[in-house]
DNA sequence: CGCCCGTGGGTAAACGTTTACCCCTTACCG
DNA sequence: CGGTAAGGGGTAAACGTTTACCCACGGGCG
């Protein structure tokens, strides 16, 4: 069997107690044994059972992180910067994929809650059928949904304030000039597609533009924007500006423009939705709305620590506010 | 405190030894008691305690990754292909992100091992200095490395065969007439740059090509590729073709080309390497040599249960053959 | 009828830490 | 000099499961 702290304990010549004070620093031990004790433990290649601790004290120094798609790259910026933030602290982040598929997501948020974590960051798959999983999992951790929520928010959130994004896409295209604004974006099936798509439509409304646009839906795959495109491109008249529900759906509906040789941004205006990374290296560069990354997870771990620190709380919502950055796919920086 | 398994024997009135079995199916119990047990679980709202249960058997049904850093989305590629191959067998995926870091990266795999994680597959930062972080994990925990490997495989190792990948890129660009070729990848740190590179001089070499050509050694990110760019257009003459270290380089290769009016193919061939879902939505699409994921991570997951049953089995070394996919930055499919 | 074996149940001892509680020594103060 | 407090050490009881070991019972077989 490994080297336990029993075993360094009678190396150093002390008991157990005085040998786990030391390694953990939990109470004052003199000069003197502490130097035994490390030097034994260092001696005998000793190494923490963190499981073990866990049981005894209830807590883990760890957080944990479900996201519904790695693949998609908003996600990994988001973990990255959420990890940044927690670097601070000395908590270790177990990130988990739920492969956008909701039982693989309770699966995995069990997972994570049986592994007692102190706290959960959860992208939630579905706004209506991740929402038992929230649940459940929201009595036993403390948990903090981030960019997607489920229905009357069991858990806190913070995120985008995605209406307001989108209307400034919207707004956007039509300063410059266009009227017949097409949308392509996911099926309603998280809380990020409803509002990015209520606040489309919304806009089209308050400002009276022809509602006989396409609005096409599937899912927030680059492979979905071609297809997407294929489809706008079948049934003319083309659209004055294509508004997208993110990036990688954008970056797929100017991939197949671009080979049927429809010009971005002369043809067709085409604006997408993260800023992720290859937002500025699409062709041509894409305008979008910017989701702040670092604010997010500056919030997202803000709320966790409150709520870590008393359950109680009452659920907060932080929406931030995206700003539009302007590309040359919609003509480029005025 | 939360419900134990105690509770629930007590509700269901039997022993602990029985709730567990039932629990766990570990043996056979009647099914009248059984039926009893399940009740009670459900009706006190039973949560299985996975950290007691991992400090009871030593087991944890976990497998834990580290990648270097989680925004190449090469890495998600491959998380998301060994995630798929774990489904089978019920255990669950820790991820962690190493940031480039050695330090993080020997912070994460302890943090995983002390968790008794039962596997751990990773992609090491650095050839030489992960080194010590392999051999101080691999004496605690079955390791896998992929893609990446450390000097002296300290644990298996399973990935694609770069020098031959690069070679494929090489031979296929001087295939369509290109003397002067440029190198643009990473800095020696990895062992896929070492090898990518190695690949790259050996191909000169053997086939007499000029040796004055560029050879820009920087990061993995396509800011590099951008960065890269800017400096053959600084020194002419342009070479004929610029084979990348990654797909990513590729991008900001081309992305730099691009507003440079520099065209590709026609002015300068451009391969990258990976074949990442970017590749055949960049402008041109990108001909690219592929790294078969689902391969890989099916490799990985044998290696790594092959280690799980038996510690002591001889260390391998799965060198993959990788394929060349031909887009329109090379030309296009013949 | 006696023995053996298989089945299903319980008791209690692990797994490795942390920490409540207790004790002893020493120093300080009135 | 007695009393008290503080500091540093040890003992042992948790934390919640799993499982080795034991026991009782019943059926089959010689």
């Amino acid at each position: 069997m490994a080297v336990t702290i029993r075993d360094v304990a009678e190396h150093a010549g002390v008991s157990v107690a005085t040998a786990s004070r030391v390694l953990t620093g939990s109470r004052n031990v003199s000069p003197v044994l502490a130097q035994r004790v490390n030097d034994a433990a260092r001696a005998l290649g000793y190494r923490h059972n963190a499981v073990a601790s866990a049981l005894r004290r209830g807590r883990t120094n760890t957080v944990g992180m479900i996201v519904p798609e790695i693949e998609n790259p908003f996600f990994p910026a988001i973990v990255e910067a959420v990890e940044r933030r927690l670097q601070g602290s000395g908590r270790d982040l177990f990130l988990c994929d739920a492969q956008q598929d909701v039982a693989i997501e309770r699966h995995r948020a069990r997972a994570l809650a049986n592994r007692q974590v102190d706290g959960l960051i959860i992208v939630p798959v579905s706004s209506t059928a991740s929402r038992a999983t929230l649940v459940e999992v929201t009595e036993r951790t403390p948990v903090v949904q981030v960019d997607r929520y489920v229905q009357e928010y069991p858990a806190d959130w913070v995120g985008v304030d995605d209406q307001h994004g989108i209307s400034l896409a919207v707004e956007h295209v039509m300063a410059l000039g266009a009227t017949r604004v097409a949308f392509v974006s996911a099926a309603l099936e998280s809380s990020s597609a409803q509002a990015r798509h209520a606040g489309f439509e919304r806009m089209i409304e308050r400002n009276g533009l022809p509602h006989d646009t396409p609005r096409l839906l599937g899912t927030f795959r680059a492979e979905w924007g071609r297809a997407a495109a294929i489809e706008l491109l079948a049934h003319p008249p083309m659209p004055d500006a294509v508004v997208c529900g993110n990036d990688e759906i954008a970056v797929g509906v100017l991939g197949e423009f671009r080979r049927k040789r429809v010009r971005v941004p002369e043809d067709v205006l085409v604006t997408g939705f993260d800023d992720i990374r290859f937002a500025q290296l699409a062709d041509p560069p894409l305008t979008t709305v910017r989701q702040p990354g670092d604010q997010l997870a500056a919030e997202c771990i803000r709320l966790l620590d409150a709520r870590m620190a008393d359950r109680d709380t009452p659920i907060q919502r932080v929406a931030i506010a995206p700003s539009l950055v302007i590309r040359e796919s919609t003509g480029g920086s005025s």
